[in-house]
DNA sequence: CGATTATATTCAATATATTGAATATGTTTT
DNA sequence: AAAACATATTCAATATATTGAATATAATCG
């Protein structure tokens, strides 16, 4: 393993669309699975699987606090990687504009999924509780 | 097509270490593909098969000149993007040293194969000039 | 034209990545 | 312990990447 190949694996780990993604949902700080769930309209596994090659690549860490699996960027230099890719002068116009806008840091999961408007209790009133989007029956 | 596909795209045509190899040796411009060969000794249609890639993702250009293709790095970018990811403040110590240090541009092709020192034609005086390295008998 | 030189392409074998579906693991609440 | 919840892992099918070997193409020289 000499330094070519340690970058080339740094560069491998950033040549996929979703795990950019992922990387940018988390630039404002720790985000819970479910959270990128719902921002990214991916499906959990795949979430899951994509956060692992970036665990794996070292790139991230996790932490589990309760149910919640929050993942966090231990590398901040690969948001510097990643604005040089797509700063304006490597490509005239704004095609990287939606990378380069700024997050603002949740500390709590505001997906609907994660955050109960109320605090309702899901299990304690099922029916009557505010159903939000992706409510199922029980099946 | 979106950003981050086009992003992706980028990192992935950097992830593999002979290309950053490749990239590496272009930093001072232009060189033919014979003295890649010699310069990081792999082979020739090794070399070629990854400056192909390097093509096809946009990063490199090729211009023929008689017996040579000089290949040169068209998105001067990437040399930030490599710079970036191998920075001080990513890595403390200096596991990019080789990357960091700066070529000397080379006008003409240097390697034992491209330019024989004495300006020998090789064909009018084949056993008496110097042979240099890799010279093979008429197989 | 034919030989030589520089480089590219094709072929094939193998490895790795991608991704959906199903299932498993660990945590909390009751 | 059982149920509910959040997340992880495994499996499998398919696609893509890697890389050596052989061969093809293109340019130049005589």
């Amino acid at each position: 393993m000499n330094e070519l190949s340690s970058l080339a694996r740094d560069f491998k780990a950033l040549g996929h669309p979703a795990r950019l993604a992922i990387l940018d949902a988390l630039r404002g700080g720790e985000q819970c699975v479910c959270h990128l769930e719902s921002a990214l309209g991916m499906r959990q596994a795949y979430i899951s699987q994509q956060l692992a090659v970036l665990k794996e690549a070292g790139l991230v860490q996790d932490r589990r606090d309760g149910w919640n699996m929050y993942y966090r960027v231990i590398r901040p230099d690969i948001f510097t990687l990643i604005e040089s890719a797509g700063g304006p002068a490597s490509r005239p116009g704004k095609a990287f504009d939606r990378l380069r806008q700024v997050r603002v840091p949740k500390a709590d999961c505001p997906c609907p999924k994660c955050s109960p408007e109320e605090t309702v209790d899901r299990r304690t009133s099922p029916a009557t509780a505010v159903p939000k989007t992706g409510a199922k029956a029980t099946v």
